[in-house]
DNA sequence: ACTCACGGGACAGCCCGTTCTT
DNA sequence: AAGAACGGGCTGTCCCGTGAGT
């Protein structure tokens, strides 16, 4: 309740041109600007704002720098784009068919398996992690896009948490932000360190202690 | 044991001319190759292999390039360099004054401390996740030193949770290398948070969290 | 008599489509045609033809680039004709209300009165000494149209001055194009001054020169 | 007296390292500098800034990009540099040998005289004119720049003028400022028409009719 | 008749690295 | 050992012009 209104704002931000989607017509620009955004996702999730050139764009899309300069004002404005995209999927991915109906604590537990189980839908890894740590020093405007994200993120975990506990399925003394902070904390790290291993080890570690620890909250029975 | 090579192995990479240092003598080009390090690791560590221009580590350093082009082949030696002696600089920071005889779950306790409450001791975050993050996919040189740097570290919590099943101070049940997965990961991703949100909260959390799994993992009293 | 086909050559060239304007219509694609010629004059007289770029006409016109290219193959032609609007106006401004059957000193005083208290109908300064200045070792088909213009420009004086002599109002002994040369020179240098000074006094200085200069070309009553 | 702190200004301005020059010794990349500076200067002055692209500087100066631009960090420098070489060169060509002995009205005529038969030493015309026709509306520097070369020329005449005055070579009621503003004027309108006529003639009547005009400031003798 | 979309090349400026000089 | 000077190449961006679509 407390975070529904950060959660939409987040929804709104990384959703490109949602009535275009919904109404499945594009005109023939914005087909090629959804087209552009793809394809650069890879290249800027994978090199970094300063480490993708435009010319790694224009071989992703396969366009001239005057067909992609049309759709975007410059490079800032494209990695922008690309970001909310790669944000907007790698949600979708983890936490788009959580059922809402279900326990707070089985939500909680499918949202941690997913991220664990399913690779980030954009190749480069989480862009989350790839942003804020690219942008930090360096791009106010990218930085506070992940920002933004990490916070809904925070924001719809409390959110279920917070359900949980006034259904009274998780004990009363549970600290809801305490527990995002958990969540993201382990999954990003092991994220890291999967990515560093190149094995999934980590990831499945982070999986079972989170899961431990989230089966500790579930409330007694009277 | 079964870790105390790779272990050994990252000091060696880590320390750049230990010999030198112990002596407490350098030549004038040693002393300015180490000043180039030292002035350039945060150049490096805030902005990335690509976004660090050799204009920023002329500025840093204030030498020009002929100087610095002396004593480093070439910015990728030179990102080399830096990394490792950032990394160095971090472990000393985190776990330098560990006592190495106190009980094993002490010396865990206090690493998590350690690394939760000493901010990072060149300026830009973490090395290891910078680098990992920024190297990926682009820089496999530097990948690899990450690589070793993460692998020595979670060889330290391994080598650390053997000696304290051996003295009988931690559950015979206890995976070694979970235990390291989970604290890095927790630690790592708490790191991240953090700065995204400017708090030292996900750490206090991080830190709470791990010390809470830490005790667990005591063998009980016979 | 000598210089009326230069004269009237000029009215053709420096006049787009007289006929259209004096038929009172004008198709659609014809009235756009002047529009364009009309908000773009302004444009190349003040940035010159290399510094006026076609976004900067697309500003200036409200219209896209295909539709500006509708109606001119290149900037080149573009900047021709508005060259010749700019001439054109200029013209009319400053001589387009002399009374032919006035005295020829008269007509002259009108003119060298006229152009230094008028300023420019068009923004950017005279046309002519924009382009002279601009085309001068890039652009000869501009450049061409200039020497037209001082031409035109010049045998009009020369006509009044020789249609005066002939009248016996002004001194047989005059030479016509000295007249025409030093009127051109003095009043344009003026423009010069005035324009980087920003003040009017060049101005006023030649034109009293100028109009004592005429005055000591009047006959001598018999 | 009363413009001698301007003139002294031009002066030192439009000097570039007078020290370098007088010592007679410069650095290498002092030389290199001078070098870039003379060979441009032609290039600015006949196709004016915007016209004039760093290849075409590249070209004339025989210098890669990088060559250049460790000399000048801006194309706006070069230009403003470049502007003041060529308008001291033709201040030098065209005053610089003028006897400050010889009679007030005797300096001028020679001043005069010297403008219209000197080209200027710059191919591309009187790099006053050039730069204020250029500049105006786009670049308030070279303006600028402009602004004071005219300001000094004009102050030279005036003090000129005045020290004819007080030693009675010049009529008393003469307003120095007007001689100075209808001696530029002339020159500079007639060396525009000699420019589009291709011809020296417009250069020849305004060196008569200044030459006339400046005889008939002669002081009546006692 | 005009907008939208795109191509390909040119622009100024910055990049990393090398060489010459001191 | 360090600085000064220079070379090419690459960057993001803007350029003029064309053609499909409405």
């Amino acid at each position: 309740m407390l975070f529904s209104l950060r959660y939409s704002c987040i929804t709104a931000t990384s959703a490109e041109n949602p009535q275009c989607i919904s109404k499945g017509e594009m005109s023939k620009g914005e087909t090629t600007r959804q087209q552009i955004i793809r394809k650069s996702a890879p290249v800027f999730n994978q090199r970094g704002f300063a480490g993708a050139s435009m010319h790694d764009i224009m071989q992703a899309t396969g366009l001239e720098k005057g067909g992609i300069y049309r759709h975007f004002e410059t490079k800032q404005q494209l990695a922008a784009a690309t970001f909310r995209y790669s944000l907007d999927q790698a949600i979708q991915a983890r936490i788009g068919d959580i059922d809402p109906r279900a326990t707070a604590l089985a939500q909680l537990c499918l949202m941690v398996h997913a991220f664990a189980e399913r690779p980030s839908p954009v190749p480069g890894g989480c862009p989350l992690m790839n942003t804020a740590v690219d942008a930090d020093d360096t791009n106010p405007e990218l930085l506070q896009l992940a920002r933004e994200g990490v916070q809904s993120w925070k924001a719809r975990i409390v959110a279920i948490t917070c359900g949980g506990i006034q259904s009274g399925h998780i004990r009363s003394d549970t600290n809801p932000i305490a527990v995002a902070n958990l969540i993201i904390s382990t999954l990003e790290g092991a994220l890291l360190l999967a990515r560093l291993e190149a094995s999934r080890e980590p990831l499945e570690d982070a999986c079972r202690s989170l899961t431990a620890h989230l089966e500790s909250l579930a409330a007694p029975r009277p």
